[in-house]
DNA sequence: AAAATACTTAGGTAATAGCTTAAGTGATTG
DNA sequence: CAATCACTTAAGCTATTACCTAAGTATTTT
């Protein structure tokens, strides 16, 4: 998932393809690389579940699977917010003994 | 930024940090490799911005940085509602020829 | 049926990533 | 002040990644 998230070409497709789908030639225009190059990179992104694709007469079409994005981000999410959390405790405690040495 | 995530090794990082600050040696515990590679994993995740760390004395201390970790959100965010959107338009469209069909 | 299109497969190469061990450095402890 | 501790630096080694070119294989077109 992030493996596959961190190639800036990949990412430049995944961005492509949030704006609809995309023949494999259609991914390849705007990059500076050879066909069997995106292909490659097409296969990571299928294979991470973040794209699907399916072959209808000569060209493959490609969509993207934006469920397979949701884990990324709850991923992030979960760490982010468990962080916050802490930060939260932390502020508590920093209030309770404010108030301790308030009643001293 | 998903370039550091990218690696399970720095992934367990980020998640031993979300619960709070560790030295270098606490990161390193509960891996599987030797104290220099932790570092090398750590001077990835700090030029990425999603760890700050500072030397007191002779440890260093790390923490997250959510923020950094909210601009990865935001990314994948994007583009899977950019994606939502154009289902959205083409379910309009759909509807709309759904009407004119029926005043046929 | 020949030619063009849209990939696909099969190699090969150069750079990078992810480790390792060995030998420092600078701060604390006994 | 010698030893220990917590890293740090340096060098090197292996496997993976990100490409490439060349030669296929199906599908359309003409």
């Amino acid at each position: 998932m992030f493996q596959a998230l961190s190639d800036p070409s990949r990412r430049a497709m995944v961005e492509r393809l949030s704006h609809g789908p995309a023949s494999v030639s259609q991914l390849a225009e705007p990059l500076a690389m050879s066909l069997p190059a995106v292909v490659q990179h097409l296969a990571m992104l299928e294979s991470s579940g973040l794209v699907t694709t399916q072959k209808i007469g000569r060209v493959r079409s490609c969509t993207l699977d934006t469920s397979a994005m949701s884990n990324a981000e709850q991923w992030i999410n979960a760490r982010r917010t468990q962080w916050q959390r802490r930060l939260d405790r932390l502020g508590d405690y920093l209030d309770e003994t404010a108030d301790e040495d308030a009643l001293k």
